[in-house]
DNA sequence: GTAAGTTTGTTGATATATCAATAATTGGCA
DNA sequence: TGCCAATTATTGATATATCAACAAACTTAC
């Protein structure tokens, strides 16, 4: 049997799917001339949905790894996002919170996000967003046996 | 209307399964002790399959940016996976070629690579692979625009 | 109460992604 | 022919991913 072609493998179409998705995201924030990365976007509404979270469980639910989120917490302080507080009764992780600008920010970027996870779908019957979702989440489990 | 949990999100799914797909990838290689990356593989495959290409179309072909083409090809040349060929007519390009080493190495490879195209689609009838690619391919075609 | 193990976060090294700038070469065209 | 535009590849800067090693703080077991 041939061996198939690269395009026609369905993770390659996955990693494209997911890259052209990111690209897309970047480019609508860089276009409106917001300065945040698609990855740090993630973190800041993650804080946002849970203002105080810790750095382990953020990385978790996030899914990414806790050097990342430690490297990208970094850049998102500098810039006055967000703030990491130490907690009274245990000085090894910190609480995350976002900032005054950084609430700004969610506000401003919500409605966005919103569109872009539309613009995703454009012409998807729900059961199909459904179905993609659940097929995607069949792989993820597959992958994490 | 409640802001979506980025978990039901399916873009974040899409990530996610993404995401844990090369983590897979990456695992099976180490755990064989292949030392070759992910990436590295999508390049290697793809020259073996078109030998004699050049980096501009390697990069359109494999989804990725010419520059990391450009970083990727030279690890894998230091490895001595891969071969940068002048062109006779032309100064500007290469021809790239895959190795002697690089040959036998993509011979092992293919049947891990079915194994882990099988493994991601585990339990799905062959209607729900197709279903998974084409969905996949219209969020593409939507970020694409 | 202390030693051993665990948790939390950071850092270093390496790989990849992205954008911008650049060099070298080639092609088109007046 | 000679200049300008396009093509091909590279490099630099910055961001993120991953793994391993580590430090500090905390918990558990004895």
């Amino acid at each position: 049997m041939r061996e198939k072609n690269i395009d026609e493998v369905y993770l390659f179409q996955l990693e494209k799917a997911f890259k052209q998705f990111r690209k897309y995201k970047n480019g609508i924030f860089k276009e409106r001339g917001i300065d945040i990365t698609s990855d740090q976007w993630i973190l800041l509404k993650r804080i946002h949905e849970e203002e105080g979270i810790n750095q382990t469980d953020l990385a978790r639910k996030a899914f990414k790894e806790p050097a990342s989120v430690t490297r990208i917490l970094d850049i998102m302080q500098k810039k006055g996002l967000v703030e990491r507080h130490v907690v009274a009764d245990n000085r090894r992780e910190y609480q995350l919170f976002t900032s005054a600008e950084g609430k700004k920010l969610v506000e401003k970027l919500l409605p966005l996000a919103r569109e872009i996870r539309a613009t995703g779908t454009a012409g998807f019957t729900k059961t199909e967003v459904d179905q993609l979702h659940r097929l995607l989440e069949r792989v993820f489990y597959n992958f994490n046996q």
